[in-house]
RNA sequence: GGCCCUAUCGUCUAGUGGCCCAGGACGCUGCCCUCUCAAGGCAGAAACACGGGUUCGAGUCCCGUUAGGGCUGCCA
């Protein structure tokens, strides 16, 4: 048996879109289980719409998701380069082949015209397909509209019959070849368009399966007569169902974050998004929900994707983003954390060691109440900076008692004289003020939890006094006490 | 319009003829725990699109309808 190569190829006009994402994900996913090679390839024949920085994006998103790929443009690979633009020789070549061979023919119609027959038919109730107006010029004919300077597009010949597609998620797939015209394989440029460079680079690149997005289930009739017409083996195919919005209609901007990008910046994890890119479509046939990338390679089979397209739900990634936000190592998530603390001005770029122990502190006390790090940021707000204003709805219920401003002062002053100035040892203290008092705990902790952080929600409270420190809960405490007056 | 794919709780899904008066997860509701918020534990509401067949028996097979999606480009 050959090797297996599979390949993930978008065509640089954007950012990594998720569908875009969960298509590599399960290339990923088969090579790596079958110890095959991931190889991936840029589609920029259409310059017209070939960004400059998608191809960076691209790469980037691949890598952040940790998809790491075997063959591409910027490594390399026995069969560069793996960039479209760069191989029009070879595509040239082929084309020459099937022209060669009377397997294709040249098409001197102008786009206006094809527009026209294409409305026309419509109109008509026709199916729009190519009238063939080219298919049989002879070659006077062809001098002739060469003579007057037109440049033709390549067509396939299209021969009577049908083309199965043996579908490996879906089985055999009929296509009568009467629904088919003569499509363009070279345009009147001398580009090969998507259906020729795909064909021809799949078969030189030795792609053994390909992985692909359902809307080419359609293409693939199309692709297989190319291989007939060049005597090529054709892969296997697998056209995995599409990810849909919210609303069932195809993603697209409209619909908020769409670019793993996008999700990176509002502070997903990108185990959580590849975590749940791969339930969104296939399932492991036991209960699992959680994997991690190594776990997912183990339990993944080709044969449990789903036929059937996904909505997307956000819920879900946030709950898994969650997960993965409480269980990594602490290190880890502070690693990922510190982007996004200094992006909100809260710590310095380069932190120090010393600052470094208190971060993972902090960290570790909000981590299992946020969602993203985004979220992580928000709530670690006041262990960074003293200047913040009270939740409204709690300086009414704890700071607007008569008595408030006296019992913050209390307090502090237990505070002033816990010994040691420790979780333990503050709680101690504070229990005991709160047995002297003969009031709930709440009646004190609330008010205190609030003049800390000016929130009336949050870790522990005396995870909060011993991670800020005596000195700053002192300083808190006084300024509320003065405030509650 | 034509061709193609698909159809289980709101969402992601398990289910490959009897184990299903349909299981899990997210979300939702309630209870427990508790200094708040989370987390955690427990409980609950919630689905086989519809109509015909086939079969002793259908969520599971077949046909039709409906709905959604895709393709129908000198885009990929």
């Amino acid at each position: 048996m050959s090797s297996i190569r599979v390949r993930f190829a978008p065509s640089p006009t954007g950012s990594l879109h998720i569908g875009g994402a969960r298509t590599a994900l399960f290339n990923w996913l088969f090579a790596r289980k079958y110890g095959g090679s991931f190889v991936l390839r840029l589609e920029d024949t259409d310059l017209d719409r070939n960004l400059a920085d998608a191809e960076k994006h691209i790469l980037e998103g691949l890598a952040w998701l940790g998809l790491d790929w075997d063959e591409g443009p910027d490594k390399g690979g026995p069969h560069a380069p793996y960039k479209q633009s760069g191989r029009l020789d070879l595509y040239r070549e082929e084309a020459g082949r099937l022209l060669g061979m009377g397997l294709a023919y040249p098409c001197y119609c102008q786009p206006d015209e094809l527009a026209r027959d294409r409305k026309l038919a419509q109109a008509e109730g026709r199916p729009p397909l190519y009238c063939g107006r080219c298919r049989d010029l002879d070659e006077k004919a062809r001098s002739e509209k060469e003579a007057r300077g037109l440049k033709p597009a390549l067509r396939l010949l299209v021969p009577p019959g049908q083309t199965v597609v043996d579908d490996l998620i879906r089985g055999p797939v009929v296509f009568l070849h009467e629904t088919i015209d003569d499509f363009i394989i070279v345009k009147s440029n001398g580009v090969p368009t998507y259906h020729l460079a795909c064909v021809v680079d799949d078969h030189h690149m030795r792609i053994s399966h390909v992985i692909r997005a359902e809307e080419h289930l359609s293409n693939t009739p199309k692709q297989l007569m190319l291989y007939r017409a060049l005597s090529w083996e054709p892969p296997a195919f697998m056209h995995v169902s599409m990810i849909l919005a919210p609303d069932r209609a195809k993603l697209s901007k409209r619909h908020g974050a769409t670019g793993v990008e996008e999700f990176r910046t509002q502070g997903f994890l990108s185990e959580a998004l590849l975590n749940y890119l791969a339930l969104l479509g296939w399932s492991p046939g036991d209960e699992r929900e959680v994997f991690s990338r190594e776990e997912l390679v183990a339990a993944f089979t080709p044969g449990s994707i789903t036929k059937h397209a996904a909505v997307y739900d956000l819920q879900k990634l946030t709950w898994l983003c969650a997960q993965y936000l409480r269980t990594l190592p602490l290190d880890e998530v502070v690693e990922r954390a510190l982007p996004f603390l200094t992006g909100a001005g809260l710590v310095p770029a380069d932190p120090g060691p010393e600052e470094m122990v208190y971060i993972s502190r902090v960290v570790d006390l909000v981590r299992t109440r946020v969602h993203t790090l985004v979220e992580l940021a928000g709530a670690a707000d006041y262990f960074f900076r003293d200047e913040f204003s009270y939740e409204e709805k709690g300086v009414r219920k704890y700071f607007q008692k008569p008595g408030a401003a006296e019992l913050l002062r209390q307090g502090r002053e237990a505070l002033a004289a816990a010994q040691p100035f420790d979780v333990a040892g503050t709680e101690e203290a504070y229990r005991k003020l709160i047995a002297e008092l003969n009031i709930s705990g709440g009646a004190l902790i609330h008010p205190t939890r609030l003049a800390l952080t000016g929130r009336t929600m949050g870790p522990g409270l005396f995870d909060i006094v011993a991670a800020l420190g005596r000195e700053r809960c002192l300083a808190r405490l006084g300024r509320a006490a003065q405030g509650a007056e």
